[in-house]
DNA sequence: TTGTAGGCGTTATCAC
DNA sequence: GTGATAACGCCTACAA
């Protein structure tokens, strides 16, 4: 690889020269830049970013951490295509990092891009607790901010959604039809998210002085096949129930195809509600609710409060998103209640 | 930030013990390195991995390139996933790139990844052509490979798919159980792979000496939407049709949303396949075949290969890889043949 | 308008 | 075992 050098050499000049050229900061006469210009298609010069990113510590690329785990969920492509395009219209480049399976080796990823001079990090945490992160960016200088979590003392840093209130709205819709059977498939318990979808629920039973039946509520692991596998304990354990709520879409899919291979159609016998509206979900069958999560807003926002820290400007402060309900049946219990 | 010059200072030796330490190369005193650690800790020092990089001339990073069109596909979620798992595994990180919406943004990720020095380059080309991209190999001394694509001068940095192949026994298969109106909704046609399995479809007739009907093919996007468009503009136009290739799974599922709007069962009616077996399909309805792209295992190919040209050691030469069929239904035509 | 020289934070090659 | 010292390739006063 030639180097600036080498160019300088070749156009009769002083490396200064071609860096004031290339950086567009300071005089440079038209003759010159065209000897420079020409000396550097002919050497084929390309700058050195690490050696640029050293001298100026900047890096214009913003890192991104998120658990490997997510990358096959559409929440995560909605995430990573907008964060993706918001950045390169500002003219940074993203750079992904695997937060691997453990609060440590989620520490270790951000540690990585700060140790790369990453102007900043975005987080998308999945085992770190919130007081680690506020503690973690207490102890950098580079924002650091967090995508779906709330903050204690670094409110500014982190965005989020409320995802017990709209669970509880879910749930309240499915009981102002009339549903009393309403079975609940988590997520993974320790993911916060699947334990404020599962709180909200619960919150929506007892403001209605219904009882919290445990036999309805089933552990799933995100996965399509684990809300199947739910499903299937729900009937073989032969429990009535009227509904389903699914902690995301695609347990929702999983449980669909159960509930068909059962003969129970969707929304006629049960009805079911899935969370984050992936994109595939409303071609699955029409029927099927699904409680859209605000990713791409918040994604939005983050990036803005990123430009606006790094750039200087307007700081805006909107740290809460809602979701939003994307109701598509509205039918009351049938007689169907259990096998 | 603290630098090595200023732990060295706290510790009482050179730059030089303080960096042989950290890197385990040379000779370090037992009472020197107890003295030098705990000044790291004092400092809370943190390498800066552009001036290491910049002086190694390394920087155990491996950059990809893909369209961000491509972000929202569950296939990409796979290369992403498998990529980034087994480059972990390996001590490397992986940089992911947009390449946008053109082969001279594509080319630009490119070069900009090997202008921050990472060890190599993998790119799933969207835009560039087979030509463009050996030309581009051939510029460079960081191993480029391409995956999806039959490379013409650098057949080891390319890896493959005979989507052609994959598609012609897709469509035989629907011959060979009686089916002789089979409509084809094609992928966007400025990509190869959609080209390659039109083709597919096409010779998959030919070969049984059966006539290329035109209002048959129908043009689609890759995605749902497209999907169910391209199936109502069949019904609309009255076209008889009992079986439907989709090039992408993501089509196949639009399109049964609106062959069950239209009371028409899979496969009892219409006999549907896609293609690419994203981990929903099979969960749409268990008659949903599809044939499932090897992208996992071009992946392992590529970064198995990448590993050996960059640290040594065998070179497997594995470029094509094949499609897998997994059909969920054989059923003949049934009575209905359009409406 | 241009060149000189020092610095960014490492690594690596020597002597000692 | 350890410490100068010269790279690595670029930026940026400051001087000319």
């Amino acid at each position: 690889m030639s180097t600036m050098k080498e160019v300088a050499m070749k156009a009769g000049v002083s490396k200064a020269t071609v860096s004031r050229l290339l950086s567009g900061k300071g005089y440079v006469s038209e003759a010159t830049k065209v000897a420079v210009y020409q000396a550097i298609e002919e050497a084929g010069y390309r700058p050195n970013l690490l050696a640029r990113n050293l001298a100026t510590n900047k890096s214009q690329c913003i890192g991104l951490v998120a658990t490997n785990t997510l990358y096959n969920g559409s929440y995560f492509n909605e995430l990573l295509s907008q964060a993706a395009k918001k950045l390169e219209d500002n003219g940074r480049q993203l750079i992904l990092v695997d937060g691997k399976h453990s609060a440590e080796e989620e520490q270790q990823a951000i540690q990585f891009l700060l140790d790369l001079r990453c102007d900043a990090v975005i987080v998308y945490p999945r085992f770190l607790t919130v007081d680690a992160m506020d503690s973690i960016i207490s102890q950098h200088k580079q924002p650091i901010m967090v995508v779906n979590r709330k903050l204690r003392s670094h409110q500014s840093h982190g965005i989020f959604c409320d995802h017990k209130g709209s669970s509880f709205q879910a749930t309240r819709h499915l009981l102002t039809q009339g549903h009393r059977d309403i079975a609940f498939i988590t997520g993974s318990l320790d993911s916060p998210t699947a334990i404020e979808r599962l709180s909200g629920y619960k919150a929506a039973l007892e403001a209605q002085g219904l009882p919290i039946r445990e036999q309805l509520i089933i552990k799933g692991k995100w996965t399509p096949a684990s809300g199947a596998a739910a499903v299937e304990s729900l009937l073989a354990a032969n429990t009535p129930f009227s509904a389903i709520l699914a902690s995301n879409d695609d347990m929702a899919i999983g449980a669909m195809k159960v509930l068909h291979a059962a003969k129970l159609s969707v929304p006629e016998d049960v009805s079911l509600i899935g969370f984050d509206n992936i994109p595939t979900a409303p071609f699955l069958q029409p029927a099927l609710s699904s409680v859209k999560d605000p990713v791409s807003g918040m994604v939005n926002e983050v990036i803005n409060r990123l430009i606006s820290m790094l750039d200087g400007g307007y700081l805006s402060q909107n740290n809460a998103f809602s979701s939003e309900l994307i109701l598509r049946d509205s039918v009351a219990p049938g007689p169907y209640f259990g096998q």
